[in-house]
DNA sequence: AACTTACTTTAGAAAGC
DNA sequence: GCTTTAAAAAGTAAGTT
């Protein structure tokens, strides 16, 4: 519990039916766009829990930018149950499977990112592009993302606890990295 | 049997011809950037390594000639930016990066990021500096890659920054915007390189 | 020169082109 | 591969004031 990892964004996805006509849902979210012609799913912006929803006429549903997966289910919850109270046939308390999750967090050291390049295979940095050096891990099977400042960002997460063991693992490939320099 | 025969005489004539021209690509654009030969035939290399490694497949022959290109320019110490490389090609930036990683990863090439200091003697060139300016811009440079000034940041800024206050400590001064435009960056860009460099460095410019 | 807004990179799901 | 969604990191860019 020593490095602060904050969960910034979880992606959820899930089911609440099948066949879903979509213009109709449209007209009963308030916040809904559906442009069949830009994209094949709904969008509807929730600002309570202040997430995205994407709901496709498979049934299918993605929820993007809440902070936690309880935080997706309450809006998923939200939008069922517009949808029950218009009339629409909808599955009352579907499974929801969190397929994403963002971390942020501090290295507490200032890295050197042109030698994390060099000696760490697996690794991307071009500056000239992006100022973060990519750091892609096997084993909690996650992508880091790691800046000049020490701040990082972890991504690709399936549970919260894999971004502190990302983390500890990086720290220490660093440290290695220090010893041989 | 006479099928086959044809057919293969008809894919080995495809290939030829896909090389001949991915090989006039490749001298197309960098005649445009006036690349050196000894590029050309690094890139050439990588392109035919590419193809025996059948990393063609799913891409377009200009993108990976474009991409070979860049890789060499990189090996060879003569960087060109992605943005100067699809200007000569008609592939757009983010596909010759995205080849660029895959050619990388592939052919089992690690380049080291770019070294600011590569882009100072062109840029330098460009502006018509003496050869003082450059040696003093990449002697910045050296510094400011020790204090870690140079990491994360766009190394034809950092480059540009250090040319511009080399050309004005050594009384050949060049303006933020003639300096901006060889490099391909902004003067917002120059000054914000600039401050830093000047302050963690201790450096005294005087106009 | 400051502000604002916006784009670069990463992952993942969805349905269709 | 692309399209759409959200969010963070830090650098760079562009448009306003």
């Amino acid at each position: 519990m020593e490095p602060k990892i904050k969960i910034v964004n979880v992606v959820v996805s899930t089911q609440i039916g099948s066949d879903i006509d979509l213009e109709e849902a449209a007209l009963i979210l308030d916040n809904a766009e559906y442009e069949p012609e830009q994209f094949p799913g709904l969008v509807c912006r929730l600002s309570d829990p202040k997430v995205a929803l994407l709901i496709f006429r498979s049934g299918k549903v993605n929820c993007t930018g809440a902070k936690s997966k309880e935080e997706a289910e309450v809006a998923i919850k939200k939008i069922i149950k517009e949808l029950k109270d218009a009339g629409m046939d909808i599955i009352d308390n579907p499974e929801v499977k969190v397929q994403n999750m963002v971390a942020t967090a501090d290295l507490g050291i200032e890295p050197n990112l042109d030698d994390i390049a060099l000696m760490i295979e697996g690794t991307e940095y071009e500056p000239e592009q992006f100022p973060g050096l990519v750091y892609r891990l096997d084993d909690p099977k996650v992508v880091v993302l790691i800046f000049g400042s020490g701040k990082v960002v972890i991504t690709g997460l399936k549970r919260e606890e894999d971004a502190e063991i990302a983390l500890n693992k990086i720290l220490e490939t660093l440290r290695e990295i220090e010893e041989i320099i | 049997r006479l099928r086959k025969w044809q057919r293969r005489i008809r894919v080995s004539d495809a290939s030829e011809r896909n090389l001949a021209f991915a090989l006039s690509e490749l001298d197309r654009i960098a005649s445009k950037l006036g690349l050196p030969r000894n590029v050309r035939e690094n890139a050439a290399v990588l392109y035919r390594g590419a193809v025996e490694k059948g990393l063609i497949r799913g891409r377009s022959i200009e993108g990976v000639a474009a991409a070979a290109l860049y890789a060499a320019c990189r090996r060879c110490r003569v960087p060109r930016t992605l943005d100067e490389i699809a200007e000569a090609s008609r592939v757009d930036r983010k596909e010759i990066g995205r080849t660029y990683r895959f050619l990388a990863r592939e052919l089992g090439i690690k380049l080291a990021p770019t070294n600011p200091i590569d882009y100072v003697p062109r840029f330098a060139s460009e502006l018509g500096l003496p050869g003082e300016v450059e040696s003093k811009a990449i002697a910045i440079l050296q510094k400011a890659a020790e204090k870690g000034l140079t990491s994360g940041r766009g190394p034809t800024g950092v480059a540009a920054a250090a040319i511009y206050i080399a050309s004005v400590l050594l009384g050949n001064r060049r303006t933020q915007r003639d300096v901006a435009e060889v490099a391909g960056v902004t003067e917002v860009t120059i000054r914000n390189r600039y401050k830093e460099l000047t302050e963690h460095l201790d450096i005294d410019v005087t106009l």
